[in-house]
DNA sequence: TTGCATATTCGACAATTGTCGTATAGTTTC
DNA sequence: GAAACTATACGACAATTGTCGAATATGCAA
């Protein structure tokens, strides 16, 4: 076949991604503004951080090898894109902390919720109209 | 007076720790063994890790520097013991992945869950039964 | 007391992450 | 075309994390 098909692990990376925290900053500005320039990103986050050209393209450089960024070249300029969806980054941070502080069931973490983090009442308000909606799916 | 007060950052640890993988694995047998020597974790994980007896001890230690655990020396026996508590860890990871992932908010972090995490039947009735237990909490 | 069996200490090493600086190469503008 | 910009390419460095091995110190048993 003419195409390689990816492997087990690019597809773990994709719908579980585990980004840094550097890279979880870069991220959020790149899906508000791709394709964008490095130095775009960098002046995006000039009030929030005060990072150096190069810490910026050096970091996108890094998640651009790690399959997180896709590099668009026009001439002398690189585009980057993402090349995972805010969704699986989530998905990969939400999983990663479910798998280490609860053994990666999520009731004992619903529970814990509740306990310890105090919802509100609003809160839980809120949470009983989300859960009611999503009765009626899979299983 | 004559007991320092702790100062900010070290309430900050202990209310909310965060924890490394290899931290979070030898910290969940403590918790469960405590007071114990680096050895007896070592052995109570060497089905599941296997990690050298200095791999273990090196990272209590690293540990204990960071406050994580405290150490009571009996003649040449170093037994170690919690310092921060498991509601303390799992509060920290927990708010580490809502602040990166959700800029901290817990109701996009539900909705997230229901629409794409895919909560069973089951699971989205026990949440129901969680939340209407928490229904008459604080506010 | 001599010595084995443990524990402890500590230095080491590679990989990852956060951060830059600088040397180059490609454009754009007089 | 040469100067002034702008981007890129890279190498570097400190701190953290995951992992050990080896040297040293201690305590118990014969």
């Amino acid at each position: 076949m003419a195409h390689s098909k990816p492997n087990k692990k690019s597809e773990q990376i994709k719908f579980n991604a585990e980004l840094t925290e550097a890279e979880w900053i870069i991220m959020k500005v790149v899906w508000e503004n791709e394709p964008c320039a490095a130095g775009n990103i960098q002046e995006a986050l000039a009030n929030s951080k005060d990072w150096a050209y190069s810490t910026v393209k050096t970091t996108m450089d890094r998640m651009a090898n790690k399959g997180f960024l896709k590099i668009q070249k026009i001439r002398n300029l690189q585009l980057f894109s993402s090349a995972i969806s805010e969704v699986d980054a989530k998905r990969g941070e939400f999983r990663k902390m479910l798998k280490r502080a609860f053994d990666g069931a999520l009731t004992p973490m619903m529970q814990f919720l509740i306990e310890h983090e105090g919802l509100s009442k609003t809160e839980s308000a809120q949470l009983r109209k989300l859960v009611n909606k999503a009765k009626n799916r899979k299983d």
